[in-house]
RNA sequence: CGGGAUGUAGCGCAGCUUGGUAGCGCACUUCGUUCGGGACGAAGGGGCCGCAGGUUCGAAUCCUGUCAUCCCGACCA
């Protein structure tokens, strides 16, 4: 290709609107264009940077014995609702766009594709002799985020690979989630990325066991724990570890472990507690106030307990919640501190000054949440606007008038401590849970604290969790039965007996990680691809394009170079040789072979990207050069 | 959704306070000179000043509304 017909568009100055690196140089050196917030065009360069990407997970899925397919991204409500995704997909801060055709039909844009691909499983899986299966696509995802940001990072449409594997039990399950773990750590170092697995929560996809990988940079979203001797790495969302040991109560309990109670005007935060009175914030338990949304309309308050010096983490308390409750009432749409906005807009009969709010012990009385009495009313015009367009047959907020009680065990395991005296401006110092009585009682004891960067690791006490930047490029489930047995997606086993069909999903975030590739290895002069995605491997520029003996050799060498194979791109603009270069070194190309002062000699000059070595060879020995450099670059990472 | 900010030429910005009919740099076109790290000179082309109302003789500028984009947050009572 040559630069004159690519539709080259680089950018001298930074565009405003981006925020990272990587995202500032796709769209300065011509890689990409937004449309809208969230939705972007694939200029020729990265169309042919994704299409090597694919390429490669292609090559990589194929021989893990996968089958490609491609899958419709409009799909019906009525598969959503069958496995009961649709309401929290849609309701809420859901994130499927959806709609409703000219006959009423309501249909989503397909966020995932587990509900298609089961129902396809379920009509053409009949036998345990046609298992495992393990189908894929490489095709646009649509997701309404909450907030898209960093270009492709996350945006609202977006190339991704997914695959989906049946089996006809969990050994085989097993069997593939490992072959594609192996699968994914080639396809990244073939990619030239450096990538990490790492545990991970399941999140909406739900499921068991879960691994993401990990590309590290600096802009990452996730913050990943691990240790430093590699054997565990973790999202924080998921991580555990040891917490520190708490610092003793001086005196222990009082009053019989009913606590002592302490003037505390105005002292509502673990900072101003220890501030006022020497306390440590490990001995502390505070207790936090929160409400869940439940598809079904039920809205919980939870009662969280938890060490002082410690920190919530929400999707350990979400998954705690969804557990006990999510059988019963559906979806878990959210769950946040609970406040005032939350409790007019859903007409929930429930007045907040009650509460002593800040001053919360564990033992908070369920009776404060007042009687069931008047309920919501079900036409209230503020819970159906709030409820979206729609939304027929959407439940009725209804509170709940007991608190769930979950406690964390760095809260349960204290002797003694001290926490909120259930009234304004108070506290109580030496309470113990028996002293507590019934009323404190959890419903469950159960990890929901952040594991913190330096908190000791659970598998050797002697090392400390390190904390790094992470960017998401894969996550890889054992889903279990979950969605087959929401669909019935059956088969026959050898002994004649029906089953559900046991499914794993494994997914690329194709488009998010041309960008992570950008993200690891970019320089102040623009982007450094790995040879094995680069749009290009090599560039020819001609420096003085009037000279035609420059012209002449180069076009003789760009003609070599590709007859060998080779992704060769001539820059033949009559720009000045400044300007080429600056427009290689920006776009990223790999190699660089400058054709020019030494072209009547037949020398050229052949620099690498990255490191900028430069060596002068002879024109006559460019492909013997050229070609175990390129051969090298194209296996990815090489250690 | 809450908070903050911004919308003026393809990109980056000024002009707005104090209303008078739009400007700078880069990019683009033509010509000349230049030619190994984003050249120089000359001459050009391109803008319902996000959109809709209002005030005014007159609005990019003032007022109201609206839309869009970006940033921070959805974290502790």
């Amino acid at each position: 290709m040559r630069v004159s017909r690519l539709m080259l568009v680089t950018l001298r100055d930074d565009p405003a609107e981006a925020e990272i690196p990587s995202h500032r140089l796709l769209l300065r050196a011509g890689y990409i264009r937004r449309v809208a917030s969230g939705v972007y065009a694939y200029l020729p360069l990265l169309w042919r940077v994704l299409q090597k990407v694919s390429r490669i997970v292609r090559e990589e899925m194929d021989g893990a014995g996968a089958l490609e397919t491609l899958l419709p991204q409009l799909q019906p409500a009525e598969l959503w609702q069958r496995s009961g995704r649709w309401s929290g997909y849609t309701a809420g801060e859901g994130i499927m766009f959806h709609l409703s055709d000219r006959q009423g039909r309501e249909l989503g844009l397909g966020p995932t594709h587990e509900e298609v691909i089961t129902a396809l499983a379920a009509d053409l899986l009949r036998s345990y002799r046609q298992l495992p299966v393990n189908l894929y696509q490489i095709q646009s995802k649509f997701r309404d985020e909450i907030r898209p940001r960093f270009g492709l990072m996350r945006g609202r449409e977006f190339i991704m690979k997914d695959a989906y594997s049946f089996h006809a039990d969990e050994a085989s399950l097993k069997e593939t989630y490992a072959a594609m773990d192996q699968a994914y750590r080639r396809i990244f170092s073939r990619c030239g990325l450096r990538a990490v697995a790492v545990d991970a929560d399941s999140g909406a996809i739900g499921g068991s066991a879960s691994q993401e990988f990990m590309v590290t940079a600096e802009a990452g979203e996730d913050l990943i724990l691990t240790s430093a001797d590699g054997r565990y790495a973790a999202n924080q969302e998921r991580a555990v570890s040891l917490p520190n040991e708490p610092i003793a109560l001086p005196g222990g309990a009082r009053c019989g472990g009913a606590g002592e109670v302490v003037a505390t005007p105005g002292q509502s935060s673990i900072e101003d507690l220890a501030a006022a009175h020497g306390f440590a914030p490990s001995q502390l338990v505070k207790v936090l106030l929160l409400l869940a949304r439940f598809e079904d309309g039920l809205r919980q308050p939870v009662l969280v307990s938890l060490r002082g010096d410690q920190t919530l983490n929400d999707v350990k308390l979400a998954n705690a919640v969804t557990a006990r409750l999510g059988a019963e009432h559906g979806a878990l749409l959210g769950i946040d501190p609970l406040n005032a906005e939350q409790i007019r807009q859903e007409r929930l009969d429930l007045d907040l000054s009650t509460l002593p709010l800040g001053f919360l012990g564990p033992d908070l009385d369920d009776r404060l949440l007042g009687a069931e009495s008047r309920r919501t009313d079900a036409t209230s015009p503020d819970l159906r606007r709030s409820a979206g367009p729609g939304q027929a047959g959407v439940a009725t907020a209804t509170l709940k008038r007991s608190f769930l009680r979950l406690v964390d065990p760095t809260a349960a395991d204290l002797d003694a401590f001290i926490c909120g005296g259930n009234g304004v401006d108070q506290h109580r110092v030496g309470v113990t849970w028996a002293g507590l009585g019934p009323t404190a009682a959890a419903d469950q004891v159960l990890d929901l604290r952040s594991a913190q960067p330096g908190d000791r690791c659970l598998h050797d006490p002697g090392q400390r969790l390190e904390a790094s930047r992470g960017i998401e490029v894969g996550h890889i489930f054992q889903l279990g039965r979950k969605y087959s047995q929401a669909l019935e997606a059956r088969f026959t086993n050898e002994s004649g007996v029906d089953e559900a069909l046991w499914m794993g999903c494994y997914g690329i975030g194709v488009s998010r990680l041309a960008q992570a590739a950008v993200e690891q290895h970019h320089d102040g002069n623009g982007i450094c691809w790995p040879v094995s995605i680069a749009p290009f491997e090599l560039i020819v520029v001609i420096a003085n394009a009037q000279d035609s003996e420059q012209v002449t050799l180069a076009e003789q060498l760009y003609s070599m170079l590709q007859a060998a194979g080779i992704d060769v791109l001539l820059d033949d603009r009559s720009e000045r040789a400044g300007v080429k270069f600056k427009d290689a070194d920006l776009i990223g190309i790999p190699w660089r072979l400058v054709v020019g002062r030494g072209a009547a000699t037949g020398e050229v000059e052949l620099v690498e990207r990255a490191s900028r070595d430069t060596r002068v060879l002879a024109a006559s020995d460019v492909l013997t050069t050229v070609q175990p450099l390129l051969a090298a670059g194209r296996l990815g990472l090489t250690n």
